[in-house]
DNA sequence: GCCGCCATACTTGTATGGTAGTCGACCAGT
DNA sequence: ACTGGTCGACTACCATACAAGTATGGCGGC
């Protein structure tokens, strides 16, 4: 794992070490940089990070909150694995707001909003004339996120966002998928165009179904990586990695 | 405060100290018992309650997390005065979620599922009748909640739960406006009786003239008690109590 | 060889110490 | 009387130490 250069650094600008670590592990976890099913030490993780534990623990306990790590006292802590009950919850939930947004958006855009939408649009296409994945992701998220502001909900977009970590993980997956990145910015468009032109049924399906795109690939997902899923509904009690007495953990 | 008796024992019942802080501390700043705008120190409060300052601050950070307290670095932390942007944010995840949960049960409630919420009716008439407004508190959250399990979507009331705790602290000073427990209740039963009869756009018609009756209301609920309010979208730094110099602050 | 016990090295939970920063009261100088 | 500087008390943040519990590898008895 990278030593996190500048971390202290950044301090200065405002943001604490307990949320500098949060939204770097978070980003880790989403990006599948830490897979489900990895161990997370609290004693390991500082070092690495060169803090203490106090913000790495605080860190974790919020992680833990949003469901993306799976704390056992005295056992450890663990990125949890995708459960189908929580991308069911992740979906129904990022389903119902972005659509009772976009009902409300209609007829209340402005020209300068569809601009802005549209100059998103021509970016992801960029993005995915270069196949550059981790570019398209962000400019997925501020898309969707853009369109909940121009309804004038845009301070719900954190629960939208919280929700969306949980499928993020199996969409990353789903990337690779043939044309998926093609699909999905045409779908954008769709969805802009029937905005613009005020015609909210269709507006809505077609965001309805854009949603439902990857969900419905979870399951071709959970096929060719069965590891990163967990069959039980409640957290599943993971083996702790054996035999690391050999080679030392840390690269110092 | 009280000195929250039994907090060791309960220990012992599989939750930890810092769910125990997390969870008393909500339901008190939920019930107003901690008004908005008072400060909150670590140090106090983990003396207050027996045990050291870490559960308590890592309960203060998730409680930040939820929009509950205001924490200022260097500074001290405070319960958040309501908002009008965050209870107008919590109204509209609430009506999106509970209204698309709804319009999915509308078919699939089983006989069992429409007796338990006409159980929950009649207990909240008898709590209505006794003017017992914290039973009718817990009543009303179970009854929701319930009525999100019905479509299916049970897990996804956590989310409703957290945005809800929002418009709770002026739930709980609306509720002594004239004969409002028996408006809600009846409008409960509205929606219970259309779901029975599988009306599904009357009964989401109910459900969303319900969930707007106490929003409404939060503008004169605002004009008796403006010193709960904000008047700013973003936290705005309180004034520290000053002349403490005379009292000592503990009982001991 | 196989099973059960035990020591040990880990884990997270909790308690406490030290630091930098902010506020508010007090006091000197005008 | 009023303004500016200083000082003290308080804050949350981070680091560290200790405690309680668990899984695992090895050993002894069978």
């Amino acid at each position: 794992m990278a030593p996190v250069e500048g971390l202290h650094a950044a301090r200065s600008r405002g943001r604490n070490t307990r949320q500098l670590v949060h939204e770097a592990l978070r980003s880790r976890i989403v990006s599948l940089e830490l897979e489900p099913g990895t161990a997370i030490s609290e004693n390991d993780l500082a070092a690495e990070l060169g803090v203490s534990r106090t913000p790495v623990r605080e860190s974790l306990i919020l992680l833990a909150d949003e469901g993306l790590v799976d704390i056992y006292p005295q056992m450890g802590t663990f990125v949890s694995r995708i459960r189908e009950r929580d991308v069911a919850s992740a979906q129904f939930i990022r389903e119902a707001l972005e659509r009772a947004a976009l009902r409300d958006a209609v007829g209340r855009t402005t020209e300068r909003d569809i601009a802005d939408l549209k100059a998103l649009l021509a970016a992801q296409e960029e993005a995915d004339r270069r196949t550059d994945r981790e570019g398209f992701f962000r400019l997925d998220e501020e898309f969707h996120a853009r369109l909940m502001a121009v309804s004038g909900h845009g301070s719900a977009w954190p629960v939208v966002s919280q929700a969306k970590a949980q499928l993020d993980r199996a969409r990353r997956l789903s990337l690779p998928l043939t044309a998926q990145m093609t699909r999905l910015v045409g779908q954008h468009r769709e969805i802009v165009e029937l905005l613009e032109a005020g015609d909210l049924d269709r507006a809505d399906e077609a965001l309805c179904s854009h949603l439902r795109l990857v969900f419905s690939d979870v399951e071709k997902i959970r096929a060719r990586h069965p590891e990163l899923f967990s069959d039980q509904d409640a957290p599943v009690r993971p083996r702790r990695e054996t035999a690391r007495r050999g080679g030392s953990r840390r690269e110092t």
